[in-house]
DNA sequence: CCCTACCCGTT
DNA sequence: GACGTACGGGTAGGGG
């Protein structure tokens, strides 16, 4: 509570933005800005100011407290451009103050259990931001603020206090300032002397007087009863202070005066622990707090594993030697990061004059054309400016496939290129595709993102777009130049870097020549049938609102947007009072498990009308994302990534062609639209069986499964008849569901919960199920088990073909984060051995494609399936090679065993 | 226009 | 108290 009748207004407030430009003028003339934060007291600010329930990374660690805080200092730093930075923390256990009064914070609710856990981070985050962080056991962080804001100010620094820790106020003088929070972390009140004596009636340095008077409830110490802070400002105006006070305590008049005599012990002992002891033996010296700048990687890693995004372009300007704090980068300190050499930039003199000796950095987008012989020397061109005899030259070289080149996402400049007529070869390097490999978890495979994360230097993307501005200005060529340069000299950084991680071969004969296979894949697309698609549209929309209808009866005729859940809570749990469903951060979920659930409850008309509404509504939705998606060639051509998904997938998306539906009448209704293009004679899909099973049964060496699929029968008949002691043919279709749903979750790490859930069973049975299946498959436990435990140990998992997943959360002591780590660990080797293997499987089919001169291509990849569209005659020949080559891509304990299948249109071919 | 939350499609 | 991987993407709703 408020101890003035002032208005906090009157006490001169400023927001954190306008504290800036005032104190940036006068600390000018200073020697120095120092800025002094009380760690966990602001910390607790931001914890509580930003609700918990919506700061937390995807594996449930909350970072409110980090995020505030963080964004906090960030603005600090920014407005007041401080010279020397520290932040103190108290430890824990007691205190010198605790010692003398065990009660002293007594009152202090326990800590909240999201809050402690963000401590850590905080720190760690303060590290990557270069700041330094101070403590001292025995004392409070108000003391080393106290002793560091003397230090400061006999320096004649100008010494900004950040604490929402009243007794910080005796510290306020005409060049301490104290910034104490109102509200949150962004609204900072500003106390000058003149601002605490407008609101407290006393001078700065009287505050601990007035403290000790009126009593300082969230430290436990009790004050005068009936002295608040009007009649405490006034007996010290009248006396001179508290020891005044005290000395004529006869004299002082009424019921407050005598309380105050029977206080007299109370008082002296609450003023002797509200002092702040400003002359600590502090370990590090006041030079040490000097402020040079935040580090690059450590701040990608922060936003990276606490998955703040907006706040990394907040903090990135902050980098030493960042684009805030220095002038903009020029070509020389790009490339003396790497290997001191200096890059000229110069027009192209011309195609022919380009020597390379080794690799050349590569750049090109619909406008130009970079090109770096070495980290020492670039070219940029303007494709405008190239005269026919040049292009010529150009041409030849980017498509000659002897000359080695490295590109940064090289399949956008094949794309680029291809729309000019041009080919690109030769493509021995991808930095992003190198980044990733690197580190697949991380998130940001921008050149500028990875230029910033390996070389630590700060490239400015530019007002205008995507476009690098080094600071040299120039046109479109000049900056491919210079992209191509930073390439070149990524790639003497990051080439190392994957040969360490042991995945040279991966990269070099895997995923690069996978870019064109992609780009090609992408450039072909696939034919729709658009007449299909639209007449599907109308019968979706149709009952979309034939749904609609019939739920708004169902509601006497209240028109709910069923599309939202927040509306939808309402109706189902206030109006209609249904049970509640499984928690959600914003009540009860809706999902569609949850009104089944409810159906089977408390059937409802609104319900099923409902379920049905969804349905329909999320089909007409991707049927029309699809035509949207048509191109004037008839075709779909989506974009494919290999660097997304961690644990080395494809991913594709605008639009995605991998989550079609399939399950339903309606999914093979929209599969039908996808058709062979004019030209050529069918579709061929070809899936491999039981993928990931046949992985865990080679991974794990398990002699039961590696013969069920020697044998070549129905696995989960096989492992049915295994686990439930009967013949195979006395398996039952329940029997055999159960252990398929066992099979499955293996892969993924699934509990007895889980597998109790989806096969309504209790989680007893689902236990029992668990121990059968592993009394007679125990190697597949055994690695499972063991798969965990050496991840946790190297720090990575392995694919097959030795593709690594880094998970650092397997050591963390949070619970729920080390449990979903390790269900990571489990299933990366797993999924991703499947990756590698049908991406070497595409290799090898494109490889014959061309070979055999073929004109039938592939069109599309989704994990496990090929979909290749053949041209007239060659339909048997691609069923071969599917065949052969997805069953060659590995040699495993088992067979990989590849269904084909044939049609006009992917419905078809996929049965 | 951007962000988050929810929901849902695939493997 | 949570409780199966990996994704992309639409709509709602809140905020700038």
């Amino acid at each position: 509570m408020s101890p003035s009748g002032r208005s906090a207004r009157d006490a001169g407030t400023a927001s954190l933005s306008d504290i800036g430009p005032r104190l940036a003028v006068v600390s000018d003339s200073t020697k120095g800005t120092l800025l002094l934060v009380d760690g966990l007291s602001m910390a607790f600010r931001a914890f509580f100011g930003l609700p918990v329930e919506n700061f937390a990374t995807s594996t449930g660690v909350p970072t409110n407290a980090v995020y505030g805080f963080t964004t906090m200092l960030a603005t600090l730093l920014k407005d007041n451009a401080p010279t020397h930075v520290a932040v103190a923390f108290d430890l824990p256990g007691g205190t010198f103050r605790t010692e003398r009064l065990p009660s002293y914070k007594g009152t202090r609710d326990a800590t909240p259990p999201e809050f402690e856990p963000q401590v850590p981070l905080i720190r760690e985050m303060l590290d990557a931001l270069g700041v330094v962080a101070v403590d001292r056991a025995g004392y409070e962080a108000d003391d080393l603020l106290a002793t560091y804001a003397r230090r400061g100010r006999e320096a004649g620094m100008e010494v900004l206090v950040v604490s929402g820790d009243r007794d910080t106020i005796q510290l306020v003088t005409e060049t301490v300032t104290l910034l104490y929070p109102r509200k949150g972390v962004s609204d900072l009140v500003r106390f000058t002397p003149d601002a605490v004596e407008e609101k407290y009636g006393v001078r700065p340095q009287q505050y601990p007087d007035l403290a000790a008077l009126v009593g300082e409830t969230s430290d436990n110490l009790p004050g005068v009863p009936k002295v608040g802070p009007k009649t405490a400002a006034k007996w010290i105006a009248a006396y001179g202070g508290l020891e005044g006070i005290l000395e004529s305590a006869d004299d002082v008049p009424g019921v407050a005066g005598a309380n105050l005599r029977e206080h007299v012990d109370q008082v002296r002992l609450n003023r002797e622990l509200n002092h702040l002891l400003d002359d600590m033996d502090v370990e590090v010296p006041l030079e040490a707090l000097e402020y040079r700048g935040a580090d690059a990687a450590a701040i990608h890693q922060m936003c990276d594993s606490l998955q703040f995004r907006t706040l990394r372009d907040r903090l990135l300007p902050f980098v030493a030697g960042g684009a805030e704090a220095a002038p903009a980068p020029t070509t020389e300190e790009v490339v003396v990061t790497t290997d001191g050499a200096v890059a000229a930039i110069a027009a192209l003199p011309g195609p022919v004059a380009v020597h390379v000796d080794g690799r050349a950095g590569a750049d090109a987008d619909a406008w130009a054309i970079g090109v770096a012989a070495s980290s020492a020397s670039a070219w940029g061109v303007d494709l405008s400016a190239l005269d026919p005899a040049e292009e010529r030259d150009l041409g030849a070289w980017l498509a000659d496939a002897s000359v080695p080149k490295v590109l940064h996402a090289s399949k956008d400049a094949w794309h680029a290129l291809q729309a000019r007529g041009w080919d690109l070869e030769g493509v021995v390097g991808d930095t992003q595709i190198a980044a990733f490999l690197v580190n697949p978890d991380q998130r940001g495979f921008e050149l500028e993102q990875i230029v910033q994360r390996h070389l630590g230097v700060t490239v400015d993307a530019g007002a205008a777009g995507d476009e690098l501005d080094l600071g040299l200005g120039g046109g479109a060529g000049r900056t491919a130049g210079e992209r191509a340069a930073l390439v070149r000299a990524l790639a003497d950084v990051l080439d190392p870097m994957v040969e360490e991680r042991g995945m040279g071969d991966l990269y070099r004969d895997l995923e690069v020549p996978l870019v064109a296979v992609l780009a090609r894949m992408e450039h072909a697309g696939m034919a729709v049938d658009a007449a299909t698609l639209a007449g599907l549209q109308d019968e979706a929309r149709g009952r979309q609102d034939r749904a609609a209808e019939e739920a708004y009866a169902a509601l006497d005729g209240d028109r709910v947007n069923l599309a939202s859940p927040k509306q939808l809570q309402e109706v189902l749990f206030d109006r209609l009072g249904m049970p509640k469903t499984k928690k959600i951060k914003t009540g009860y979920s809706t999902d569609a498990s949850s009104l089944a659930e409810l159906n089977e409850k408390a059937p409802h008309p609104f319900l099923s009308a409902l379920l049905a509404h969804r349905d329909a509504a999320k089909l007409a939705q991707i049927i029309e994302t699809l035509a949207q998606a048509v191109r004037a060639d008839g075709r779909i051509h989506t974009t494919f990534s290999q660097t997304v998904a961690a644990t080395g997938r494809l991913s594709s998306k605008d639009p995605n062609l991998q989550n079609i539906p399939i399950r339903t009448p309606e999914g093979h209704r929209i599969r039908e639209a996808f058709v062979v293009g004019a030209g050529f004679e069918t579709l061929v899909t070809a899936d491999y069986s039981q993928i990931e099973m046949r992985i865990m049964a080679h991974l794990s060496g398990d002699q039961g499964l590696i013969e069920a699929f020697a044998a070549g029968e129905d696995l989960h008949r096989f492992v049915g008849s295994r686990v439930f002691h009967v013949a195979p043919e006395d398996v039952s279709p329940e029997m055999r569901a159960q252990v398929k749903a066992m099979s499955y979750g293996l892969a993924y790490g699934l509990s007895s919960f889980g597998l109790a859930r989806q096969l309504s069973l209790p989680v007893g049975a689902a236990q029992a199920l668990m121990d059968d299946y592993f009394a007679r498959f125990g190697a597949v436990r055994d690695y499972l088990r063991g798969v965990v435990e050496r991840a946790r140990d190297d720090g990575y998992t392995e694919t097959i073909f030795g593709r690594r997943r880094y998970i650092p959360d397997l050591t963390s002591t949070n619970r729920q984060r080390r449990e979903i780590a390790e269900r990571m660990a489990l299933n990366a080797p797993i999924q991703g051995s499947a990756a590698d293997l049908i991406k070497r499987a595409m290799l090898g089919v494109e490889r014959r494609l061309r070979d055999e001169r073929l004109a039938s291509r592939q069109v599309l990849q989704v994990h496990d399936e090929l979909v290749v569209e053949t041209a007239p005659g060659e339909r048997d020949a691609v069923e071969a090679i599917l065949r052969d080559e997805m069953h060659a891509a590995g040699d495993l304990s088992v067979p990989l065993e590849v269904n084909v299948g044939v049609g006009g249109d992917w419905r078809t071919a996929g049965h």
